[in-house]
RNA sequence: GGGCGGAUAGUUCAGCGGUAGAACACCUGCCUUACACGCAGGGGGUCACAGGUUCGAACCCUGUUUCGCCCA
């Protein structure tokens, strides 16, 4: 074995053999209830592996492994989908470098390229995953626009058009100028940004005077059909008359809406129907006309003579010179407002007036909510219930409709000569209605995540009833961060109940953001992305699954810095180094006997107790989800129990200082604890473990095939952690000492002794353990006292809780600077005396206080009284020197 | 404007009703034949502030300050 872990070698060489032995492979069948299913929330097929996409999927394959070792028929599901918006944009920028644009080339050949990019460059993300040691089924492998897939959303589609579910019609949306699409609600990104109030004249036409009107957006004036005021507003008289609209000279009436804020600007609102969303609103309610004077490009059209082509911020400042010159504006102030912008180019949005589908969503939101407080949809950690009920309350309808080419093609065909629109689920040749073959196919596109929605039940066989379906459905849990809860999590329960019937999973864990380690978002243009695969290349796969698992917390962000990772990879090494020493020890092979019947020495009945209990401990923890607190439970296990203690206090006995049955005693024990300990990490770093498990050579091809340690039956040790933690206790009062007095370590010829009362627990301990206890403390000899007998002089002491502790320094005890030491543990020591008589003077606390409270506050009182006295006979000791 | 979350050692964070903890950083010793990717020891905190509940509050309640996020 190696003298350091290195996991170069190892990782590649595991996963190849998972996969050979199809390790991950799930098929149906069996027990229900032992079916624990994860679809994966597929990732973006552009992109790469990012320290998100790590996080989530150590995540869930700590799950997944768990599970599988607890005897379940584990699937996780992978896939990708198909990023309608991002794709396209990739491969239109790949032909713009060329000079083209996807109309040049016309939709199919278009989409025929990006089918050829998917097919060279869509692996990409997969093979990252395999490299993080995801244990997906990849023979389920799924991809949004896979003809089963596209089938479903086909079959969806058409049925909820036919129960009045999804409709098309002629509404504000958003709109990227950039993309060239509408986007859905949830897919405009809002930023505060500095802008302007404009305050404008609008000259009434049937009087003197004007009416001033307060805008952020004086280009739209163009397209004003109204200016609104509120009817319980001091201005509502102003109602009926009419206003000149100071660009263009329409003239327009001043009509009441609530809609108005009469403590806004003036009080009083123009009214652009076709360009923005409120104002859409009202054009309906008052039967407004809808003057569209921005283009699909995002520039000012013919209906703005003399703007035409300008962009909205060339024409804003137009309208602002133009104003001015007229005399019109009357002022203009600096404010902040929100705006929209694109969350894939991060073009500002524009609200614009077109033809889309929508999902009414109300209806299927309704169930969505009532499956959730019925309490079949867990949420964890719960406080994301309340978002996802704010949001899925107030919801409103989705526009589905993409203006791309690359995605779920709409199916509806709508007739030339009737007009009327045939949805069908296999494409129709004449029109349903007139039976005309004049008809032609929507050119649009579905949003994306429609499809994603119906991912927890399309990658199982949906529409068909399949095995697959019946068995896996519903899916056990979906692991996601928060800003993805309204695109999948929200959408796919609805989706789910709609078509299944039936939940599409039973929990929902959501977990944290990574950031950096200023807790900035991580983004390309900031420059502070940590790659998963350079962390990868540099500490393994397991040192920064080990780290994601550690550093989760519910509900709180992880700062995330290559320094922690070093930390975990640092993990790596000792648990190799302390399985080498383990087999350095075993050249006879493990022993795997039960060793409650051997020859026992505390520390192995200690060291088998923790192990019993981190067992129980972490198969809860991993239970209820709480993955990182399992990781810091074994971390600290195996760091700070097996290695700093058990590991050296076994020492002498495996070289044969103990005798021949103590040895073997040893290597028995050892042999259990390692089982154990590579069976608990392995969720968390697989390849490590995989490796370690076969070089011991515990049986089984591999450690998964294995089962999770079942500790509930083993036997207790009772009084083993309480004698240790005595042992403990003198060990460190020990050291603490020689560092005091500043001995060498290699000088072992030291005398120590240990006051206590000769029936007490420690006395105990310490006859038991005499030779382990001088070699961890290096101590030549410590022999016990009782408190009656006198202690030599020139010592150090120190209090442990039951007893006295000294050091023979003999000459070169300093006494000023000891007698000041002492006096320090004095202050201290006084200090506890103090806190206990407070609160046992207390005649509340006596009377009120659980009695076993009371009661340890009484032992604590005596021990710190005891230690008092025996402090105060030190100092005199040595002030008589 | 509405909602959510955070504020604990220099830093990052556990703890969430009964004597303040870890990791990293720092200081002092050690290459003690598993590991210097290591071992041992040490210093360091009125648990943001102000009230309240309680025998007892870092922990529960109310308010304040402040940082971050989401929705309008």
């Amino acid at each position: 074995m190696a003298k350091s872990y290195d996991p170069k070698p190892i990782e590649d060489k595991w996963y190849a053999s998972w996969m050979e032995r199809g390790l991950f492979k799930s098929s149906p069948g069996g027990d229900k209830s032992k079916a624990f299913t994860i679809v994966i929330p597929p990732p973006n097929v552009t992109g790469s592996l990012h320290m998100g996409h790590a996080f989530n999927h150590t995540f869930q394959d700590i799950l997944c492994r768990y599970k599988r070792m607890k005897g379940y028929n584990v699937l996780w599901l992978p896939g990708t989908d198909h990023a309608g918006i991002a794709t396209q944009n990739v491969v239109e920028r790949m032909l713009a470098e060329q000079g083209h644009t996807r109309h040049d080339l016309g939709r199919e050949e278009f989409v025929k390229k990006v089918w050829e990019w998917k097919e060279e460059y869509g692996g990409r993300i997969t093979n990252q995953m395999k490299k993080l040691g995801n244990s997906c089924d990849w023979d389920r492998e799924r991809f949004t626009l896979d003809e089963g897939l596209s089938k479903a959303v086909r079959t969806v589609f058409v049925r909820l058009y036919e129960k009045g579910l999804i409709y098309k019609g002629k509404y504000i949306i958003n709109w990227c100028p950039r993309c060239h699409t509408a986007l859905s609600d949830i897919e405009v990104e809002h930023e505060e940004r500095n802008g302007k109030l404009y305050y404008v004249r609008y000259p009434f036409t049937d009087g003197e005077g004007f009416l001033v009107v307060a805008t952020t957006r004086p280009e739209t004036i163009w397209g004003d059909v109204a200016v609104a005021v509120h009817p319980r507003s001091s201005k509502a008289e102003l109602a009926g008359r009419h206003v000149r609209v100071p660009l263009g000279g329409r003239e327009a009436p001043i009509i009441e809406d609530v809609m108005v804020d009469p403590e806004f600007g003036t009080g009083c609102v123009k009214i652009t129907p076709a360009h923005d969303p409120n104002d859409f609103l009202v054009g309906l309610r008052h039967g407004l006309e809808q003057v569209q004077v921005i283009d699909e490009n995002g520039l000012m059209n013919d209906l703005a003579p003399g703007y035409e082509g300008l962009s909205l911020a060339e024409a804003r400042k137009k309208a602002e010179d133009d104003l001015r010159a007229a005399g019109l504006l009357e002022k203009v102030e600096e404010m902040v407002h929100s705006v929209g912008h694109c969350y894939r180019c991060r073009t500002t949005v524009e609200p614009y007036l077109s033809e889309q589908w929508f999902v009414k969503a109300g209806p299927l939101a309704e169930a969505g909510v009532k499956a959730v407080k019925d309490g079949k949809i867990r949420w964890t950690p719960n406080q994301w219930e309340k978002v996802y009920y704010q949001w899925m309350e107030n919801i409103r309808d989705w526009c589905i409709s993409r203006q791309l080419w690359w995605g779920h093609r709409i199916p509806a065909w709508t007739c030339g000569d009737c007009g009327h629109i045939t949805v069908s689920e296999t494409d129709p040749l004449t029109c349903e209605k007139c039976g005309s073959a004049n008809i032609v196919q929507d050119e649009d596109v579905l949003d994306t995540w429609f499809s994603s929605a119906l991912w927890p039940f399309s990658t199982l066989g949906w529409p068909d009833e399949t095995e697959d379906l019946a068995y896996y459905y519903p899916t056990s849990v979906m692991v996601t961060g928060f800003d993805i809860i309204f695109f999948w999590v929200a959408r796919m329960i609805m989706m789910g109940l709609e078509f299944m019937d039936e939940i599409p999973f039973s929990d929902v864990y959501i977990h944290a953001l990574i950031r950096d380690e200023k807790g900035q978002k991580m983004s390309k243009s900031s420059g502070n992305v940590i790659d998963p695969l350079d962390m990868i290349e540099q500490y393994g796969a397991d040192a920064l699954r080990m780290t994601l698992a550690a550093l989760t917390v519910q509900g709180r962000d992880i700062l995330l810095s290559a320094g922690k990772i070093e930390t975990y990879r640092f993990f790596m090494n000792k648990i190799w180094n302390a399985s080498r020493f383990a087999l350095m020890n075993l050249e006879d092979g493990v022993q795997l006997e039960d060793p409650s019947s051997l020859a026992l020495a505390l520390h192995d009945k200690w060291i088998l107790q923790r192990s019993k209990d981190v067992c129980l401990e972490a198969g809860r923890m991993l239970d209820s989800f709480n993955t990182g607190e399992a990781a810091r439970l074994l971390y600290d296990f195996v760091w700070g129990d097996l290695c700093d203690w058990y590991l050296e206090l076994s020492k002498p006995a495996l070289r044969g200082d103990e005798g021949e049955e103590r040895k073997q005693t040893a290597r028995t024990v050892i042999s259990n604890v390692f089982r154990d300990v590579l069976l608990l990490l392995h969720p968390f770093v697989p390849f490590v473990t995989d490796e370690l498990w076969n070089t011991f050579g515990f049986g089984g091809e591999f450690i998964e095939l294995n089962s999770w340690p079942d500790a509930a039956a083993r036997p207790d040790f009772p009084g083993a952690m309480e004698k240790m933690a005595l042992f403990q206790e003198t060990v460190r009062i020990l050291r603490n000492l020689r560092a005091e007095a500043a001995i060498p370590p290699q000088n072992k010829a030291n005398r120590a002794f240990v006051q206590t009362g000769s029936s007490s627990l420690l006395a105990g301990v310490i006859r038991e353990n005499k030779a382990l206890m001088e070699g961890l403390a290096k101590i030549g000899e410590i022999s016990l006292l009782t408190p009656e007998e006198e202690k030599p002089a020139g010592v150090l002491s120190s209090q442990a809780e039951t007893g006295e502790v000294s050091l023979l320094v003999g000459d070169i005890l300093d006494i000023p600077s000891e007698v000041k030491r002492l006096e320090g543990e004095m202050a201290s020591v006084s200090k506890n005396i103090e806190d206990c008589l407070k609160k046992l003077g207390n005649e509340n606390f006596v009377s009120r206080a659980p009695a076993e409270v009371v009661e340890k506050e009484k032992a604590r009182l005596a021990e710190n009284e005891a230690r008092l006295s025996r402090i105060k006979e030190n100092i005199e000791s040595l002030k008589r020197v």
